[in-house]
DNA sequence: CCCGGCATAGTTAACGTTTGCTATGCGATC
DNA sequence: GATCGCATAGCAAACGTTAACTATGCCGGG
């Protein structure tokens, strides 16, 4: 009744209430007119709405969180947002969210597993609806599992779902959803092209002796090794990190003796670019004098001349699913079946490798 | 008093107040507990916490907000995280928000400017401490910038802030802080470096004909061509996008007949990988055949070879910046000063460009 | 021996929304 | 013409914290 009425304490954002007052009708119906969930006569909503936009009205999701309703709020955690693999799985998760009307909460770790547990407990503490957790981790920690198992269940307990990522899953009765990519396989299926192309000494460049990642991909070069009868050689894996420095350093050593491989596996394409760089130094050709193939392919493995035969890793879809599950409402009934979802990968064959013999 | 006594609903999370009668103490005291701000008992404070381990509790951020704690959220809106340049300043922003315990929200736009509007709004609705927006705009929306100042506004009114960061600033009486970097000075040592190896016709591969970072990335070109004394060609500018697609497009169409450029300054290291592309494609050798610059120097720049010279932009620094300014707390007084603040950059010369004649 | 003050503790009123319940008016039904 | 029901509206109690007050006991000083 009262348009210019009492006027609102000046520089403080405008309340539901404030509004009410100046539309002159109780708070409640305010509420109701912004949530269209309950009927509102035309003369009140057409004066909430006049009054909303004159007081600019900007909602308060916190205590909107409070009163009861979901957050649409979703949290994610890596390694780093710079790696062109894991920006990808973020940039799918955020899509996946926004598409949804979800907002993104992130975290990096810079590959800190204490600081992962830490972000874990605050992104509990915003009451996200689902925590992300993305790529790999070192399998020693040992009260890591303890400890992120732990954070799981208070998660659930809290609504809330905790994903991982691409990276093993915990212990069967741990309330987890597990979206993988398959590691394995997609060497077994890289090794096979290179011995398919005739090699037989392949240098594998593996990253963290403990990293779950490496050692997958490890796991299916040797797999592939055994199909094809070629016995496995300690020798030639050498262990770094997946960095192209590493895969610098590492190739850079094995080159300054006689070389005694004519294929490269490099864990990651980061590290490949590493062995292009150390090749050429060194005056080799790839592929006619040494061939090279890495995994991910990202964008990257264009870009390096020749370019990098790899293994597709679907991360964008990676973060969509990972999102998806998050988002769930399901997730929370009691009875709930849990998700174990694996993608597929796949070889792309490009310039990298030389047919032998 | 009880310690077994009154049982939690059970699957719901251990609020202060279940803490507080586990511990047989009054709500306020946990608090106190928590916070540290006051005097509490030794022999309370045990009890308390052996609760608060016992109930495993998560504090409640939205109930912390509500009752008037200043979140320690920061939001910013970018258009995609998987660009080079991009990732880096949200590494930026998200390592200087982590260092003082502050979370980020985030938020994509794909380009689209009334995404970023409603993105800013939403952030709001989160009552993030500030709202950092990254990246370059089209200048000509007609109401943009209506808007944009609108809500900064509207978040200088919520005690948040508008950072903007390597965009154009609003008029001066829009309270938003301001971190650029230096476009037009770079391109002008960029081309300056061109001109003096000797080269007099150089195609300019901009972004989008508004693009507010093309346009000053081109105005420090045609500036250095005046001060060299070389008249300006409209014909050597070509209009895309901030692409390798973009890239390879327009310089494959300017090389189907006579070419009558020397060098081609792309306005971001993406085009120029492009260019690589379309050169090599004609059986271009660079540079001898070919000079090539950037802009960014991405990663990128030294995986291309030859190496590309490219104009360094401290995009990490950016973002910390950006993230440092947000998170100040002097910028709720009534009478703060604002902040406008421009990054320098520095040309990086590699292997791109031949010295002519 | 009384009182002022300090060290603790509890009480309670916010903070801004949502929502179940209750109240009111009015047209339709018997 | 009393009654029922429906369409609207408001009231008030949450939600989980914080912090300004208030209450209590105990100590030392006068």
């Amino acid at each position: 009744m009262s348009p210019t009425g009492t006027p609102r304490k000046p520089s403080a954002a405008a309340t539901l209430t404030d509004v009410a007052a100046q539309a002159g009708v109780s708070p409640a119906t305010v509420s109701r007119v912004l949530a269209g969930n309950y009927p509102v006569s035309r003369s009140a909503r057409q004066r909430v709405q006049r009054a909303l936009r004159e007081l600019n009205y900007v909602a308060n999701t916190h205590a909107r969180a409070l009163a009861g309703v979901r957050t649409k709020t979703i949290a994610f955690v890596l390694a780093d947002v710079r790696g062109p693999s894991f920006a990808e799985a973020a940039h799918g998760v955020e899509q996946e969210a926004a598409s949804h009307g979800w907002l993104c909460l992130i975290g990096t770790t810079q590959g800190d597993q204490d600081r992962e547990l830490a972000l874990v407990r605050l992104m509990q503490e915003q009451r996200a609806g689902a925590v992300i957790l993305i790529g790999a981790v070192d399998d020693d920690a040992k009260d890591y599992r303890k400890q992120i198992t732990e954070l799981a269940r208070s998660l659930q307990t809290a609504g809330s779902l905790l994903v991982l990522c691409g990276r093993p899953p915990l212990d069967d009765d741990v309330p987890a959803a597990v979206i993988g990519y398959d590691n394995s396989d997609g060497a077994y299926a890289l090794t096979s092209h290179l011995l398919a192309r005739g090699h037989r000494r392949i240098l594998f460049l593996a990253g963290g002796e403990r990293n779950t990642t490496s050692l997958a991909r490890l796991a299916g070069h040797r797999r592939a090794l055994t199909t094809f009868g070629v016995e496995f050689d300690p020798d030639l894996v050498a262990h770094g990190s997946f960095t192209r420095a590493s895969g610098y350093q590492l190739t850079r050593r094995r080159l300054l003796g006689d070389r005694d491989f004519t294929a490269v596996f490099a864990a990651t394409d980061a590290m490949a670019a590493g062995v292009y760089t150390a090749a050429t130094e060194r005056g080799l050709r790839i592929p006619d004098d040494l061939s090279v193939v890495g995994y991910d392919d990202v964008e990257l493995a264009q870009d390096l001349r020749p370019r990098l035969t790899s293994v597709h890793v679907p991360y964008e879809e990676l973060g969509r699913t990972a999102a998806r599950v998050g988002m769930a409402e399901d997730h929370q009934r009691e009875d709930w079946p849990g998700v174990r979802l694996e993608l597929k990968t796949h070889v792309v064959i490009r310039d990298s490798v030389a047919q032998l013999g």
